[in-house]
DNA sequence: GTGAAAGCGCTAACAG
DNA sequence: CTGTTAGCGCTTTCAC
């Protein structure tokens, strides 16, 4: 570029040498102002802070990374999604690392991409990042068998065990099981006799963690712990479980891994005769818009994606600032049941198995 | 940096210096290796590999980023909201950003945000990017006041009128009006002698565009054109519309100017006892996953958001490469009406059922 | 309080 | 085909 007369931002940018000059101060000192060190006198740093703005100046991040030798970034693994779960996770992610000051930096993991989170975990590393969050390793097996995840940044999981090896390892949002542990205790508390449960694909760890603390609750009542059916997360394949469930009559209560699912689910049972909630209860998760307006509007367990986030980001900005220190110890997110209209006791009918049916009602919360 | 603690051995990473010495060759030789260029011997090619592989070696991107003067990074700038069609186009901007190579940076925009896209803009200049994909400028004043919005990468806007000056300015899926056409006149083709719209929020592009071309439409076809009833895209905010349509008597067909407000607004017409589809059909937005199995089925347009973000990319990437070049010709998307159980042909005409038949154009408003 | 010098690790011309 | 020589624009020493 030649003949850039510097008039009305045209041509190269400003670098902070041209401010430096304007001011009439050295460039470190324009530095100094820019990152807000001390040693500064007011006066020095105004004129510094106008001739920038006169200019334009921006300072140029991948100088400044070259030479500090942090990139100021966190790079997180999405899902390639728009579930609602994985969607409201990352918008929580980034709304929290914006307000730590560092950049966001995004690479998705499709379903059935061979190199699943292994790639892009790598591709984050090419990139330069400071950190690295990642929600699903989705894909267990090929995690594992890949040795380059040895990652040299820290990493927060979040909902899932590490599928890297880092320096420093962080987890948060765990508490799926006991979400899941709430929900099922609420419909045993209704009075049904046992829980059919509605799974989300097992790949995903979210899934099994729902199953497992369906399993543990049933276990812990000593209730009979019925077949699973297993969805893709849709509503469509909550529909054709629906379908399958709606044959058996003893199925009087379902906790579904999603409201998704739960959706569909509702309407085939429905289109076969069986009442929500007279019939069977339907409780689902995550408590996505829509559920309080679908018919019947859906008792779900809301999942705290804002919290957790910003929970587990602010432990994670510890590690990078703080290499070498202790991590922050986490913090539980609260567990939400909404209680709405798709759940009710069990139907009076059939021989009852132990005791009747409005026993226990008054012994779990009421509704919001 | 140079006195870090020795951990673990490796101590700081490889540099393409470390690679070329173990491979016997010159830096510049590693350089040409990993940027694919011509003129290097397949052995020369072999050895470097190697070396680097053994090393672990990894490019480090802000130098690259500082030498070449391109940080081989798009920017996007999202919504900071889970809901569905946001949260597509991310997805489908992610898959294609990185197809094509390139880094994805985010930046929300949040509502009520006063810094707003421009904020948004500027946080990605900031981090150096070499393109810019936006929305939804939601702030439209905020973006038109600040002079600051001046940019100089090329910019692709989605289904918006570009909020920023810039050397290149795409933009693509502005569709909108012409999906909503598409809506209105199944509608009225069904017989309907008019047509309501439950709108978006009027600050979205993407809610004037539909009201625009619903209103166009019912013009064209010589019909009254309703009061509107603007929600803001949430479920509870069609409810809220759903009890207030319900009153007027003559409303027999509605377009809702998305799927969430179309479930809430299907609640209230039921629990009016407004038949859906028999008494009011009702035409939602997106083809969410739930559509077709909340109850009735949701006749509904679907959004193509992944051709849009592939055929917008495709152009951005075009211009980032080629700055100079003349732009490629956009390419417009397929328009998609997906017709289920919630619209039929309006109910005979009769007499004013419920007590109140003038209310529809002047009491919308009067209540709670 | 401020400045001068020395790189950070790479790509960009040119030489050979 | 391969190597040399310069920077890119900033942050770091360390000197004043």
């Amino acid at each position: 570029m030649t003949g850039g007369t510097g008039r009305g931002g045209s041509s190269a940018a400003p670098r902070s040498v041209d401010v430096a000059r304007l001011a009439g101060v050295s460039q470190k000192t324009v530095s100094r102002v820019f990152n807000d060190e001390p040693y500064v006198s007011a006066e020095v740093r105004r004129r510094v802070l106008e001739a920038a703005e006169q200019l334009g100046y921006r300072r140029n991040n991948a100088a400044r990374a070259l030479a500090s030798g942090r990139t100021r970034s966190i790079g997180v693994v999405t899902l390639g999604t728009a579930l609602y779960g994985p969607a409201s996770l990352l918008m929580g992610v980034e709304r929290v690392v914006r307000d730590t000051g560092y950049a966001l930096r995004v690479v998705n993991t499709m379903e059935g991409d061979p190199a699943g989170v292994a790639g892009a975990v790598d591709s984050l590393l090419d990139q330069g990042v400071d950190g690295i969050v990642i929600s699903e390793p989705i894909d267990e097996e090929a995690t594992r068998r890949d040795a380059s995840l040895r990652v040299d940044v820290p990493v927060l999981v979040i909902g899932a065990p590490s599928p890297v090896t880092a320096p420093t390892v962080l987890t948060a949002g765990d508490g799926a099981d006991l979400m899941a542990r709430t929900a099922t205790e609420y419909l045993l508390g209704l009075g049904h006799a046992t829980v059919h449960h509605l799974a989300g694909p097992q790949r995903w760890y979210a899934a099994r963690d729902r199953l497992e603390g369906w399993r543990t609750t049933l276990a812990a009542h000593g209730r009979d712990v019925p077949r699973v059916v297993e969805g893709d997360w849709s509503a469509a394949s909550g529909y054709a479980a629906g379908r399958e469930l709606a044959e058996a009559d003893d199925v009087t209560a379902v906790f579904a891994a999603n409201d998704d699912m739960a959706i569909g689910l509702v309407r085939a049972l429905t289109e076969a005769g069986r009442r929500v909630p007279e019939d069977v209860s339907v409780v689902g998760f995550d408590d996505i818009p829509v559920a309080a307006f679908v018919t019947p509007p859906l008792t779900t367990v809301r999942q705290p994606f804002d919290a957790v986030a910003q929970e587990g980001l602010k432990r994670l900005v510890h590690a990078i600032e703080n290499p070498g220190a202790d991590p922050l110890p986490p913090s539980d997110p609260p567990v939400d049941l909404i209680v709405r209209s798709s759940t009710a006791p069990p139907p009076p009918r059939t021989t009852p198995r132990r005791g009747r049916r409005t026993v226990s009602r008054s012994a779990e919360r009421s509704g919001p």
